[in-house]
DNA sequence: AGATCAACTTGACACTGTCAAGCTAGTGCG
DNA sequence: CGCACTAGCTTGACAGTGTCAAGTTGATCT
C-alpha cells in the first residue's frame, strides 16, 4: 500500500488499471475508490460522477498517445515516409496495446468532449501526425492529413478494437502497403 | 399497443428503439421489457442476458447495413467510380444515421462477435464493398477494399461517432476528394 | 481559541442484470 | 379422457452500480 497524497491521481491511475484489467465495464466507481483505499463517495470530490473520472482518464490517455507519436516519428529517421510510417504504426501501436484507452479516447458516449483538459493534448496528436504528412502535400492547402488519419484510425478500429466477425482484417495487408497505395500520387 | 405475437422480434425493436432515442447507456434489459409490456425476467427467455439482446440487434443491423450498402451502388449508376463512393457514402450515411447501431456493430465489447448470426451479414457487407472496389484493383491479389474500408470506417468514425475534441473534421475535406487520392495509382 | 471549510465517511435510494421459484396454458402420450 | 411435461412468462429476491444528503474530521485562517 504506497502513500499517495494525491488521491485524484490515484484513482485516475486505479481506474486506467482497472480498465486495462477488465474492459469498459470492469471501469467503476466504486472500484476505483476501493483501489485507493477510500470510501466509495470520496470520488464525487474530484470527479464530476463517473464521466467525469472517464473524461479525466481519457485526458491522460491522450497525453501518453501523443507522446506515442512523438517518440515513434523520432524514432523513425530522417527520411519523410520513414518519419509517417512510422508515426502511424505508433498509431497502431498505442491502439493494440491500450484498447480500452483508445475506446474510451475516441468511442465513448461518457467522456464529457467539451472538457477544456482534452483539447490540448488532442491537439498535440494531430499536429504530430499532421507535421508527418506535409511533405507529401502536393499544394500547401491539401488535407492529406486527413486520409491519413482517417485511414489509419479505421485500418486500427477494424483490426484490433472489434474484430468483426468474418474480420476481413486477420490477412489484411501490412498497413505500410496500404499507406503506400494512398501515397502514389 | 399494438399486438406482438413474437416477444423476441418486439424486444429487439424496443432495444432499437431505445439505443437510438438515448444511446448506449439507455438501451437496458428492463426497459426493453417494459416497451414490450412484458416482466422484466421475460427476456431471459429470449436472449443470453444482455449481451445476448445487444448480439441480436447487433445482427440485425449488419443487415440493413448492408441493404443501405447495396441500395446507394445500385443508386449510383454504372460508372465504376461512382459506383464506389456511392458505396462509401451509403457507409457514411448509415454512420451518421444510426450512430448506436454503428457503435454496437464495430466497437462493443458486450456483443458475442462469435454469435453465428453475425458472420453472414457482416460478411455481405464487406463482399459488396469489396465488388466495388475491384475495378481498381491493379493486380488480382490487390486488397484495395481493406485500404477502402479502413478510409471510410476512420472517416465515419472520426467524424459522427466521436468529435474528438478540436475536431479537426468539422472542416474536413468532402469523402470524395480523399477517395479519389487513394485511388489515384 | 474559535470559526470555517475542504476532504472524506456513512447511509440511503433508485436502478441495473441475474437467478430461483412459481404459475399457466398448450401439447403429447398412455 | 387424464395426466405429465414443458415453454413462456411472472414474481421476488440479491448483489452491484451511480448519486445524493447528512455527518465527521482535521487543518487552516483570523
Amino acid at each position: 500500500m504506497s502513500e499517495t497524497p494525491n488521491l485524484r491521481d490515484a484513482l485516475i491511475q486505479a481506474g486506467m488499471d482497472l480498465l486495462a484489467e477488465g474492459g469498459t465495464a470492469a471501469l467503476t466507481l466504486r472500484q476505483a475508490a476501493l483501489r485507493a483505499g477510500v470510501s466509495h463517495a470520496a470520488p464525487a470530490h474530484h470527479f464530476n460522477g463517473l464521466p467525469g473520472l472517464l473524461t479525466a482518464i481519457a485526458a491522460r490517455a491522450f497525453q501518453t498517445f501523443a507522446d506515442t507519436l512523438h517518440t515513434a516519428r523520432d524514432a523513425a529517421g530522417q527520411d519523410p515516409r520513414a518519419r509517417l510510417l512510422g508515426t502511424c504504426q505508433g498509431y497502431l501501436s498505442f491502439a493494440a496495446r491500450h484498447s480500452g484507452l483508445f475506446q474510451l479516447m475516441f468511442v465513448s458516449a461518457e467522456v464529457d468532449r467539451s472538457d477544456p483538459a482534452l483539447a490540448p493534448a488532442a491537439l498535440r496528436s494531430y499536429q504530430i501526425l499532421s507535421e508527418a504528412c506535409r511533405p507529401f502535400a502536393s499544394h500547401p492547402d491539401d488535407r492529406l492529413e486527413v486520409a491519413v488519419w482517417s485511414l489509419v484510425h479505421g485500418y486500427a478500429s477494424l483490426g484490433f478494437s472489434s474484430p468483426t466477425p468474418p474480420n476481413p482484417m486477420r490477412h489484411a495487408p501490412q498497413f505500410a502497403e496500404i499507406l503506400d497505395e494512398l501515397l502514389r500520387s
